[in-house]
DNA sequence: AACATAGTTGAATGATTGTTCAACTGTTTC
DNA sequence: GAAACAGTTGAACAATCATTCAACTATGTT
């Protein structure tokens, strides 16, 4: 038998066509929590200015300044994405006096984008 | 001299601190297009019902319906989804009477899965 | 032919999100 | 101490997006 979710009401329309496959896979499917935590680090991936910053902090440590110059925006929206990246533990800075420095704070990172490009260039 | 973009307008309201380390960071960046093309592809793994759904079909090939109960969404949800992993050749389907049957489309996934658990994980 | 089921689709809605703007903190320099 | 600059922050706004709903197509069954 399929079994029920929280709280025992089925949202799906329709039974299952194939059940021993449905159960055989759910058994296999990481905790919600991981894949919740996974699709929440590949939204941080899923936008541009992110994606570039982290690009651009793969080839140097950069202040807010450079990046802001780089990507031709203003500090505040930099300094925006910066603060996600930072929660996502994606980057990591040091303060120098008016300077802030950000710079990777993952090796993971260059791996997934090479994957990326991969996929796109196919 | 900072390169200038399109329009000739600076968006950022700051000099560069480092011309040197921006210059030559922005002769390494990829071309504008395939950074785009990045962020569209991980915003596309960046939500939670998608990641379960190509971690789902990793294990095994299913049908709409499965997917529907194994997730307790309606089958519209999924399907909508579903369309949009298509459009980014992330999974194949074939027809078989009244069951239409999904498939991984790209050998990548596990790999860029894997590694953003890593990242989790740590 | 009528019906049930699998799946798709478009519009609508509520929620999320990226950038802008203005105001702010903190550090350096004159 | 005041001006200048680097950076941060919160509110506001526009745009994007995931799910729902209802209507639809298509295949198989009786």
């Amino acid at each position: 038998m399929i079994e029920m979710m929280d709280n025992g009401i089925l949202r799906c329309d329709c039974s299952a066509v194939h059940e021993e496959v449905v159960t055989r896979v759910k058994k296999q499917m990481p905790k919600e929590e991981n894949l919740y935590d996974l699709a929440e680090l590949f939204k941080v991936f899923g936008d541009t200015t992110r994606v570039k910053i982290l690009w651009a902090l793969d080839n140097a440590e950069m202040c807010v300044c450079d990046i802001s110059v780089l990507l031709n925006m203003t500090k505040s929206a930099v300094s925006h994405q910066l603060r996600v990246l930072k929660q996502a533990r994606l980057v990591k800075y040091r303060k120098d006096g008016k300077n802030v420095y950000y710079s990777l704070d993952d090796n993971h990172i260059a791996s997934i984008f090479e994957l990326g490009m991969a996929h796109i260039n196919e």
